[in-house]
DNA sequence: GACTCATACATAAGACACTCATGTATAGCA
DNA sequence: TGCTATACATGAGTGTCTTATGTATGAGTC
């Protein structure tokens, strides 16, 4: 489906929040756990992670997996873990707000 | 607050759902019921009713206001109705998907 | 009469996160 | 040998936003 854009930053920095991961992992928890209603673009996505980790939200190195292969992986740093509890206040915020603008109804006409 | 992109143009076709409105006062209603957590800021406000216009959601014409202004006023036409219903439906799937996904526990290690 | 504020619209420049397409490389399996 | 899944990467293009700037006028104040 089509997306907000801002809001995947928060998702990839949750997920990383239960221990560290690959991009690619983190792309598939993330598809997994919404049911697919939400899927993060590879060009997207390492994008972001570059960006998360230009920030000092995410530290990153290579490493290889169990099966085998290189892969990148990330750990949320002290500031990222300050970093997702800002963000998550924020979009709950958000969605609060919004939702209060979508609920109230207005007693006379708008103008 | 910084926001998440695309996700005024429900906003906006929700506040026109009560009637007719011009763009000042749609801003103004949405920064209000927000309690000013939501602004639209002008610039991006006026390309957004442009662009719902286009879209065939929206109509608009010229009238003067009752305090004797020229203002632009916005109508919800039949397929912004239904745009409006789509769009909400997608709103909430995407804050439950999202919400799933921020509170999904994994089992084990995310890989 | 001059000034300021709120109202009302408009647009251009630039930032930035996204999509889509494409590319590399390799493990595992049939 | 060929296919699929894994894993990362990037460039071109798109679209919505922010910021700044501009025009114009009604209403109230000094």
């Amino acid at each position: 489906m089509h997306l907000f854009k801002g809001t995947f930053d928060v998702l990839i920095l949750k997920t990383l929040s239960w221990g560290p991961a690959h991009g690619y992992a983190i792309s598939r928890w993330i598809g997994q756990t919404s049911g697919d209603d939400l899927t993060i673009e590879e060009g997207a996505l390492y994008p972001a992670l570059r960006r998360l980790e230009a920030k000092g939200w995410l530290s990153a190195k290579w490493k290889t997996t169990e099966t085998g292969r290189d892969a990148r992986v990330y750990s949320l740093t002290d500031d990222g873990r300050r970093a997702l509890r800002r963000e998550l206040a924020a979009w709950e915020k958000y969605v609060t707000a919004f939702t209060r603008v979508l609920q109230t109804k207005p007693q006379e006409a708008i103008s």
